[in-house]
RNA sequence: GUGGGCGUAGCUCAGUUUGGUAGAGCUCUGGAUUGUGGCUCCAGCGGCCGAGGGUUCAAGUCCCUUCGCUCACCCCA
């Protein structure tokens, strides 16, 4: 049985990587418009790191991390997503030491242990951005226009926006604490999808379609009205930004994110045409992580973009892949191949992509060779064009050739 | 972890209903005479029909098991 790639796990071909550039040098380009500097965070991470930022009781920490242990007795992890290093990074080297605050991304693969399905992979890659140092309802409206201008730029229309509040440390513990309190009392009219949601995230319980869920649910404490002054004004701050910059977007209560260290706002941008799994980016605002891993109080705000996602709301879209010029080397007979591997050497030298054949086979077989390599130049070396010192320089484009100096061949490429 | 769908050539798939010699298109290789590619035409290579077991004179086809892929639940990017 032959080896195969381990399930969920993709390679990434030479045929599509000119798709992942254009995402990730779209999204880069963005990013700096903003000033964001790259950072290159690790792969694997002290396991207590992500439980202790994402929550120890979550399903990305509970039952999705790869985790092992090295010849001692510490134990791993692969990462399951990118904010937690970031933050570490960012508390590891001083990296708010004579900066007002501080902007990173990073791009590279996560890894959860999850059955795949579409747009969800064991390995799967991010982008991500956080911001740190800056607690402004601008700055939460800023990030997410960003992301909105990214998007726009890629060329994807009928993406949906969604924001919610969830509170800060004073005002949302009560608010869980009275909905688990109201879910227990009414548990009799829930489904048991909802009996079991009710224990271990509550707020989940109002994406239930089943109808007698909802009406229960209609009497339930609503999120919008049990967060405190200053986190409803932070809220309305930012959607008032958001239109002002004519952001559509949608409030969704129930909109609660799988990771812990979430307060006040959160987002969502999600894409019908995706399935199941349908939100390419996700973030919002985790203003008590810093302080919580060693840090300072130190509010933040960050996201993460689905790549693979991104990539298949844009697997119709027509994308140029920017063909580089470059010369193949066709040699017929022992001498003109010994000066063209030589040939080749010196345009290596002067900078010009070449590649020989060095099959000695007919001219009409190495032509073809050539064509199938997409070459748009290909030099035909010869008896005859040796012995006058000369090289056929075709444009395999065109059909057009024309015969010159060997010498000339470096100042000529230089023109084409 | 739990369900549904699908596994036949490198790729996309017929053939399974009703058991009877393994198929097509694309790709690939060679050819259509001399040192000029793409287009066309001709020929050819390529398969333990996912794997194992069973029924049968006979299994790609029917039965059981198993593995893989895929979609969905859950959750998330």
């Amino acid at each position: 049985m032959q080896i195969k790639a381990p399930k969920g796990v993709a390679d990434i071909l030479p045929e599509d990587i000119f798709r992942w550039r254009y995402v990730e040098d779209t999204l880069r380009n963005m990013l700096q418009l903003a000033g964001f500097d790259d950072i290159r965070l690790p792969m694997f991470e002290q396991s207590a790191l992500f439980s202790r930022s994402i929550g120890g009781e979550t399903d990305i920490v509970a039952k999705e991390m790869y985790t092992f242990s090295d010849k001692g007795k510490r134990s791993f992890s692969l990462r399951p997503e990118g904010t937690a290093s970031a933050v570490r990074a960012y508390l590891e080297h001083r990296l708010y030491i004579g900066k007002p605050e501080t902007r990173l991304y990073y791009i590279g693969p996560m890894f959860r242990a999850e059955r795949p399905q579409a747009g969800r992979y064991r390995q799967f890659h991010q982008l991500g951005a956080e911001v740190f140092g800056n607690d402004s309802a601008f700055l939460d409206a800023e990030v997410i226009a960003l992301l909105m201008y990214a998007f726009e730029k890629l060329g994807l229309e009928s993406l949906c926006l969604q924001l919610n509040t969830l509170g800060c440390k004073d005002c949302r513990p009560q608010y869980q604490k009275d909905l688990t309190a109201f879910l227990a009392d009414h548990k009799t009219g829930l489904c048991s999808n909802c009996m079991r949601r009710s224990d271990t995230n509550p707020l989940r319980v109002f994406d239930c379609k089943n109808g007698k869920c909802q009406e229960v649910l209609a009497q339930a404490p609503s999120n919008i009205d049990s967060v405190c002054d200053k986190c409803s004004l932070h809220f309305n701050q930012v959607l008032n930004l958001l239109k002002g910059l004519n952001i559509i977007f949608e409030i969704k209560y129930n909109l609660v994110r799988g990771l812990d260290y979430y307060n006040k706002t959160a987002f969502e941008i999600t894409a019908r045409e995706l399935g199941a799994q349908n939100a390419v980016a996700g973030g919002g605002r985790y203003d008590g992580l810093v302080e919580q891993l060693g840090g300072a109080p130190t509010p933040a705000f960050g996201f993460a973009v689905g790549i693979e996602r991104l990539l298949l709301l844009l697997a119709d879209k027509e994308i140029k892949k920017g063909e580089p010029e470059w010369i193949y080397l066709i040699l017929l007979g022992d001498k003109a191949l010994q000066q063209g591997f030589i040939l080749q050497d010196e345009l290596r030298k002067h900078g010009f992509a070449v590649r020989i054949n060095s099959s000695n086979q007919t001219l009409k077989k190495q032509l073809k060779q050539a064509n199938k390599l997409d070459a748009p130049l290909v030099g035909i070396m010869g008896e005859d064009e040796l012995n006058r010192g000369c090289v056929i320089l075709r444009d395999m484009r065109h059909g057009t050739q024309e015969e010159l100096p060997v010498a000339e061949l470096i100042d000529k490429l230089g023109t084409v």
